[in-house]
RNA sequence: CGCGGAGUGGAGCAGCUAGGUAGCUCGUCGGGCUCAUAACCCGAAGGUCGUUGGUUCAAAUCCAGCCUCCGCAA
């Protein structure tokens, strides 16, 4: 089938590349400008950019698709289809109307639950055990197209959101595909989102780093492994910023923020306890807890605590 | 030139302000104790202190450049 990928972060790469590998034609790419990151503030390409340019795909990158330029280059190519996974931009009617196909958007939740930026982090922080990827039409709407075909996969109760992510994306690469295929064998079938049961997500922030130990233990760890690795969660110890990478529910109880034992290192929570299994102090790798704590040498006393 | 932190045996750190013998916790190896052990006791190996140059009688320490890692910011 001709199609045109649209997609930008590394969630989209594993799909572009089946799609690729499928043997269908990819008449071009469309993905975000590069934009400047990191220290430096070094220009960098996207990551579905390095990977069509790879595959030698006309790669196309507006600062906008409502000017009309955008449709004139999409109907000059005239692909039967758009597939759209993490692309970051909302697509005009007259470009979701224009493939004989539609415009399918590949979405990392089971709809109509987690609409929006941010469904797998989210699905973590909710402490939910099932999350999915779910191919779907796309309309004007921010993820709220007909559905048309869908795959559940269980969360691990330690599984972080950059685990997940990549478990998710290589579903979301399957999914594709098979849709695709739904389409040349003429067995597809759409289904209507129930807007009763549909949720958004919200943009992650910084300010959602802030580990506040007067919550339960497990609500804490599953901040610790929604925002995982980015923005990560984060405490204050001794003055200085600690990123939590990883932690498990452990037992006991104590003042927020106490340190119960240093081997393994245990930390009091509102309700329960966090075990900190790795974590990275500021300016630092990120190291085991062990590690830290034979690191914190005479820093012990008895005021020490997370915050 | 976006801002800032950091490089010291295998890991995590102290030592640097006021230059003068390489230190701590853990790990590793050997031995001891023990029914046994991730516990405890004794001992050992392992480091051109990121790199290049400068100052000095003398540099981990002071000065300059370079490399690498990390946080902020995106």
């Amino acid at each position: 089938m001709k199609i045109i990928f649209m997609g930008t972060p590394d969630f989209a790469v594993p799909c572009l590349k089946a799609i690729i590998k499928d043997g269908n034609e990819v008449a071009g790419v469309f993905t975000r400008p590069d934009k400047p990151k990191g220290r430096g503030y070094t220009l960098t390409p996207p990551p579905v950019k390095v990977c069509a340019v790879e595959n030698n795909i006309n790669v196309y990158q507006p600062e906008t698709l409502k000017d009309g330029k955008a449709f004139e280059i999409i109907s000059e190519i005239s692909p039967e289809m758009i597939i759209v996974a993490a692309y970051g931009k909302i697509l005009p009617k007259e470009i979701i109307d224009f493939p004989r196909y539609g415009c399918i958007n590949i979405h990392a939740s089971l709809l109509p639950e987690y609409r929006g930026a941010s469904p797998i982090q989210q699905a973590i922080l909710d402490g939910r055990t099932k999350t999915g990827v779910t191919a779907m039409y796309m309309d004007e709407g921010l993820d709220t197209g007909d559905m048309l075909m869908k795959t559940e996969i269980d969360i691990g109760e330690n599984e972080t959101a950059d685990e997940l992510h990549d478990r998710l994306s290589a579903v979301g690469a399957e999914l594709a595909v098979d849709v695709i295929r739904a389409f040349e064998n003429g067995t597809v079938k759409r289904e209507k989102q129930d807007d009763s049961k549909s949720s958004y997500t919200k943009m992650l922030t910084k300010e959602m780093s802030k580990i506040d130990f007067s919550r339960p233990a497990l609500q804490i760890h599953n901040q610790v492994r929604g925002l995982n690795s980015w923005p990560s969660a984060s405490a204050m110890l001794n003055g200085k910023r600690i990123k939590i990478h990883r932690t498990a529910v452990s037992k006991g109880s104590g003042s927020p923020g106490q340190i119960l034992s240093l081997n393994p290192l245990v930390v009091a929570c509102g309700e329960g306890a966090v075990e900190i299994v790795e974590l990275q102090p500021e300016g630092k790798r990120k190291m085991s807890a062990e590690a830290f704590v034979n690191g914190l040498r005479n820093a012990v006393t008895d005021d020490l605590k997370f915050s």
